[in-house]
DNA sequence: CATACATATGAACATATGCTCATATATAGT
DNA sequence: ACTATATATGAGCATATGTTCATATGTATG
């Protein structure tokens, strides 16, 4: 094929795609993706389930927050984070079927 | 929601759903495989076209040949890759689509 | 078999990443 | 205001990652 005759991705697309399976990359990212994705959870109770160390959670939904990946409310002292990009979660859902099934 | 009704992912299941998304963080890879998926190349002609060294490109297609997303066929000197993971293929594209739509 | 060409590979290096530890901030109750 | 609880954040550290450079391997041809 010539040069000029295929299709370039824009370098902001790359950046772009890259930076989203970056986020899916890690193992922790995805856990904290796949359980925000059966409920609204806080803090603490991701760090219990996952068996993380909160500072470990804090920085890695601090994150998710900057990308938007996440949302959150607050209760008094608690924060509720729930998913807020269900592109990103449906990426990760098809990985883990496509990996489930194979 | 309390633990015992959480579902879980197999730690396998984690690592291979990180690991797929792993290959498709890189900006690099991300341009091959975009491009082995318009054509099959060969290796020079990657590095060409992307402006990357042939060694950098041959690491490259090295990771990607040991985790099954691209294959080659020989002729003569010359090697020519495709895709060989049409799924990952598909996710790229619509993290590519979708980057490029909003 | 010597040479040229195409590709692969190992070592080294710089940068990025994710964690821990210590500490800061925010909110509620007394 | 003091204390407790929930979460956030900065620094430091160990490991992982992607590139380059030099060199090796494999294949065709004279």
């Amino acid at each position: 094929m010539k040069m000029e005759d295929h299709s370039f991705l824009k370098s902001e697309t790359i950046e772009n795609v890259s930076q989203i399976f970056k986020v899916l990359s890690d193992p922790t990212r995805i856990k904290i993706l796949y359980l925000l994705s059966q409920e609204e959870c806080n803090v603490n109770h991701i760090a219990e389930v996952l068996e993380m160390s909160q500072s470990a959670v804090s920085h890695q939904l601090s994150m998710l927050r900057n990308l938007r990946l996440v949302k959150y409310r607050r209760e008094g002292k608690t924060l509720f984070y729930s998913c807020d990009d269900e592109h990103v979660i449906s990426l990760l859902k098809q990985a883990i079927d496509h990996s489930e099934h194979h």
